[in-house]
DNA sequence: GCCCGTCACGTAATAACATAACACACCAAA
DNA sequence: TTTGGTGTGTTATGTTATTACGTGACGGGC
């Protein structure tokens, strides 16, 4: 289990913590938002996973750096980051992820590995998106989608053909 | 609110569940299942609703009819029922609705009406969906997909428009 | 007949996820 | 100074889901 990718690459992920966390701060500076202790501490423990985390896991850390112990911090921090687009909720796992494309108002797609636990954000064009198109012919107007693809991802593909042919 | 619609539209409801329920005996002796009496029944709960509907709402009308009382008989029974084509779960209400097309393998797509919690199941063509041409490029395979929007539905649009009127 | 494996069903107990309600601190506007 | 808003913390509770364990029904070997 290697649960480090951002997209199902290895990266180098000495500065991409921080980097985000200067983002968001400057994103809440001009939109007047304020990304206060427990909330930046919430972004970057997501950031330091790339993976889904509970809200418990959340929590349990946040509390471990002597923020409160009790559900409604996680969860409340977690609200914020996604209602503000720094954090998506993978609906499938009950978990929260760190945006991996921060700033830009979209559609999220999500690529979950059943066999490593990562999980990949993927760009999507909502334009033809297919629920778009389902929504045009049906007349109902959509406010927020859920687009979560369950499977296996290249590397863990790669490790099953290798321990095929042992 | 009129939690009534399949797809969005009134329709006859008289004979649907009962036929539903027909077929997916039919369907059930062909593949060797056994569609049992707890298991006919959830289904029945949900074609009599055709909406979703939360586990412990089966469980307490399951309980109703003489079934177990206890968590793991409705989990069980609508395990089955989403296992084997019958019913789908809505990730993004935790809850369970009977399937619209059953017989077909289908990846199947959700339009949740916030208003009045309507829930249409739409046909999709997995060929051409969004999730599988981000699969494609990244090398992904995908297993199961989850696709669902949340916003208002034609009849909900109609309303509001003429409560904007008057 | 009996032994066994499997499957479905039932229970109690608990885990995991999420929200309601209330108190206090802070800060800025009136 | 008072007042209102926002953020953080708490306790308590609600909701969703699973684990663990035991029983009865059925079917195939022996
Ligand atoms: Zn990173
Ligand atoms: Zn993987
Ligand atoms: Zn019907
Ligand atoms: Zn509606």
């Amino acid at each position: 289990m290697d649960p480090n990718p951002i997209g199902f690459q290895k990266h180098d992920h000495s500065h991409c913590v921080a980097d985000a966390v200067a983002e968001a701060d400057r994103t809440c500076q001009k939109a007047g938002l304020q990304l206060t202790p427990v909330r930046k501490r919430a972004l970057e423990i997501l950031l330091e996973e790339h993976r889904a985390l509970g809200a418990y896991d959340v929590l349990a850390r946040l509390s471990e750096d002597g923020f409160g112990s009790q559900p409604p911090v996680a969860y409340r921090a977690l609200d914020f980051l996604t209602k503000n687009g720094f954090a998506h909720k993978i609906e499938r796992l009950n978990a929260f992820i760190a945006c991996a494309h921060p700033g830009d108002i979209h559609t999220p797609a999500f690529l979950i590995c059943t066999t490593c636990d990562a999980v990949a954000e993927a760009e999507t064009d909502p334009s033809h998106s297919l629920l778009n198109q389902i929504a045009d012919t049906t007349g109902f107007r959509i406010s927020r989608a859920v687009l979560e693809a369950e499977g296996t991802c290249p590397n863990c593909l790669a490790n099953d053909g290798a321990a095929d042919k042992k």
